[in-house]
DNA sequence: GATGGTATATTGCTAGAGTGAAAAACCAGC
DNA sequence: GCTGGTTTTTCACTCTAGCAATATACCATC
């Protein structure tokens, strides 16, 4: 009865518990299988995969009438198991690369045999890499890494393009705000402002803080504002990753983060661009010199 | 005697042959297979099998003691021939893109069909489109192309992008001009000025002007301003190719960036900046209202 | 120790058949 | 028209073996 499920129905139903998060369905509601669909840009197929696996693990409940899904649970007991296989190759690659376990260059064939995966996982891979930029394919045969976060100076110069670019994305003049979208950062910043920031994990403290500042540069409307952020912020991850951050500090953070939302939230646009340059220069400065 | 050559094998000759033009390689210059293949960043294979080429074709003579190759003729007698078919192949997608010929999603052989690609070139090209941005693979299969620069809206979302972003990079605390790349893109930009702009071609006359940008912004040192706006100007290409630009108007703009250079490496970097800005806002404004 | 020449080892593409999974079309019921 | 269920079609991955092209190591010479 239970077909071991493919690693696109295991991420479509990840993405499904998602959904019922975020629109904070409840139970009873129903799950349709095309809004779903298209919702995640796949077919019905892993969609109807996806939910019968979900049904096994009594996340949603079969519906009595008529067939389909609907919510079992209250969104409140839902677990986040995301088991992405594609993102755990991808990290263990990440890292053993900021290890210097890696040399500059190396051949398809090469990552197969290290990391024991089939020519299309590597294709995969470095798909994903390539696009995040720092991997670079050769004229010939072989990849060649890039220079990545790694450096102390490169770090900087990451703080510095946001600054460049984040405060201007406010002034865009197709700016405008996302109510719904800056009310649910505000609120995630408001919860780590108010001691949460000492307990979360550290992949959850960074992601919310990306979370924050990606949705206030979505305001813009203008895709290369969004895409560059995007492009920088996936570069941090991979190094925020192995850092200690200072908690205290952190929370103060989420606070001028809630205070950023709150003047946009009052339409002084002007003021929020101001106040996260600011921001900005300060957090630039406690990251670099903190750990030296 | 003359096996066909490979794809590689043409690119890495017509590289030869800029490599040659770009230093002012005289005749009878030796040219160094390990020099050339670190450069290029292939292996020594390729590059002999280059220069066997480019000898059949009398571009590079035969270096009777020892062996070896040099330079054959002037630079000024060498011609440009690229013979890239992969650029041709991408070039074609793109335009049928921008036609609306291409539906916003497609399959991997679906491309192979339409355009008589092997898997594997299929998959180089949408290796090159992906990393620029403009298609993205969907979680399952196949793959959707994104909004491109085809409106006029985005068209205008990437000018303010760039003047958020070049300004900002001549005044990065890492800014140190590169004389002679700057020599290099001022003498383009004088010879345009000078009359060249009305006779180039538009593929030509686009490729300098995104060379002076560029040369400038690498000045900064910083990898994310010079990589944004290389990802912008990929995506121009596309379009800039299909206009008509109004060729007065150019000079003029080229006879901006000469001031600008000057002002560069006369150290007044703070005054380039400014120049710059009022630049690209002019641009900005021509380009916009130019063609509706 | 550079350099050109040569030999060897690896690499990634090709081709074709087979396969499970995903996309797309179709159907029935409300 | 919208929905869930079902069927059909298409897709891309997996093998396999073979191979030309590329990368790498090794010479010989000056």
């Amino acid at each position: 009865m239970e077909q071991t499920p493919t690693p696109l129905t295991r991420q479509v139903a990840a993405r499904i518990v998602g959904y019922i998060r975020e629109t904070a369905a409840e139970p009873g509601t129903r799950l349709v299988e095309r809004t779903l669909a298209a919702h995640l840009r796949v077919s019905r197929s892993p969609v109807r995969a996806a939910l019968r696996l979900l049904a096994d693990e009594g996340v949603v409940a079969v519906a009595e009438p008529g067939g389909g899904h609907t919510v079992a649970r209250p969104v409140t007991e839902l677990t986040v198991e995301t088991g992405d296989e594609d993102e755990e190759q991808y990290l263990r690659i990440a890292s053993d690369r900021l290890d210097g376990e890696l040399p500059d260059r190396v051949s398809e064939s090469e990552l197969a045999r290290r990391y024991a995966l089939t020519p299309a996982q590597v294709t995969a891979v470095l798909r994903r890499i390539s696009g995040e930029g720092w991997i670079e394919r050769l004229p010939g045969y072989g990849w060649e890494f890039q220079p990545m976060l790694t450096s102390q100076e490169s770090y900087e110069d990451s703080y510095r393009f946001r600054l460049a670019l984040e405060p201007a994305a406010l002034l865009e003049p197709g700016f405008a705000v996302d109510e719904a979208a800056i009310e649910v950062v505000r609120a995630q910043q408001l919860e780590l402002a108010e001691g949460a920031a000492h307990t979360v994990s550290n992949t959850e403290l960074f992601a919310r803080n990306r979370a924050f500042h990606e949705a206030v540069v979505a305001c813009s409307h203008n895709t290369f504002f969004i895409d560059s952020l995007r492009r920088v912020d996936n570069l941090r991850r991979l190094i925020e990753y192995r850092r200690t951050l200072p908690r205290d500090r952190a929370a103060v953070r989420c606070r001028e983060h809630v205070d950023i939302a709150d003047l946009l939230l009052a339409g002084r646009t002007a003021d929020a661009a101001e106040y996260l340059r600011r921001h900005l220069s300060t957090v630039s400065v406690e990251k670099t010199a903190g750990t030296g």
